[in-house]
DNA sequence: TAGTGTAATGAGACACTTTAACAATAATTA
DNA sequence: TAATTATTGTTAAAGTGTCTCATTACACTA
């Protein structure tokens, strides 16, 4: 059984909140799908422009937040004072574990959710739209890289 | 017992870096340590301020990242287009739940941390030094406010 | 005490990210 | 067709956080 893709997800919710579906919209939607990396709004306009796409930074800033009410992407960390997202439709749910040293990133899953979810919303009546687990470290290359200093 | 005061703490910090304890950096922590309020970097500045302490803003974006590595501070989350902070010296590890539409926070405690770090230090091999846990929902006012819509 | 080097300060300039204003354009509706 | 609304790119503006720099404070030595 086929799942929606991004593009029918997004022009439905276009449809109903009365917005266009604009090939300016489509590219960039196209591009943020194109790799599960973890992406900025500078670093996606430079790749844009690279292929020859001609799209404003502003029209991109202005679809983020599109994107996030659709449910199609998330912020994941602010960093180098930006802020990274990442799609999330169709993709697991998962958390990060962020060398503080080298900057790298693992993902992972976080068995304990539902059990959280649970609890939260049975003790502050809250209806819980999104939970994000970020941890921070020293991955062993750094580790050992910090021991021979 | 008494337990060591967050000045002791970061002279003895500063004293292992060879830094300086100044009048200004003093004036600075004893205003952060005076509630447990989230701060941002503006607020406190304000707040210094109005009590006629002039501590230059330069002053109070230098002596975050060391307080940060002192183990004093935290970041908790990044809202409105900056960073925002809390003192952990002294305090329970909690968790946040902010309502999306009131912004209002709940604090709680994560009991699966435990578990969570030791796993992540088997499957990955990180030394841990933080971890951040931020939920999204809408409050039980909120959610009823706009159910009437 | 005088001299030297290092660190910290405040003020302001700066870089950068994000938002807003605007006029022009495209799509939609009547 | 005409009127309305949404979208776009450009440019300006707001806002945050960093950097520079001249000055000051402190620690250490001669
Ligand atoms: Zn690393
Ligand atoms: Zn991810
Ligand atoms: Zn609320
Ligand atoms: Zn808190």
């Amino acid at each position: 059984m086929n799942q929606e893709s991004e593009l029918q997800i997004f022009r439905k919710y276009l449809q109903k909140k009365g917005l266009r579906y604009t090939p300016e919209r489509e590219q960039i939607i196209k591009e943020i799908f194109l790799t599960h990396d973890h992406f900025d709004v500078d670093t996606l306009y430079l790749r844009m422009r690279q292929k020859g796409l001609q799209i404003s930074k502003a029209s991109i800033y202005r679809l983020i937040p599109l994107l996030i009410e659709a449910g199609l992407i998330e912020e994941v960390f602010f960093e180098d004072g930006h802020m990274h997202y990442e799609y999330i439709y169709g993709h697991e749910p998962h958390c990060h574990l962020r060398c503080i040293s080298c900057k790298r990133i693992e993902e992972f899953r976080d068995p304990h959710w539902p059990d959280m979810e649970k609890m939260l919303k049975e003790k502050f009546g809250y209806e819980i739209t999104n939970y994000k687990l970020e941890v921070q470290g020293l991955c062993p290359a750094c580790k050992e890289k910090q021991k021979k200093e």
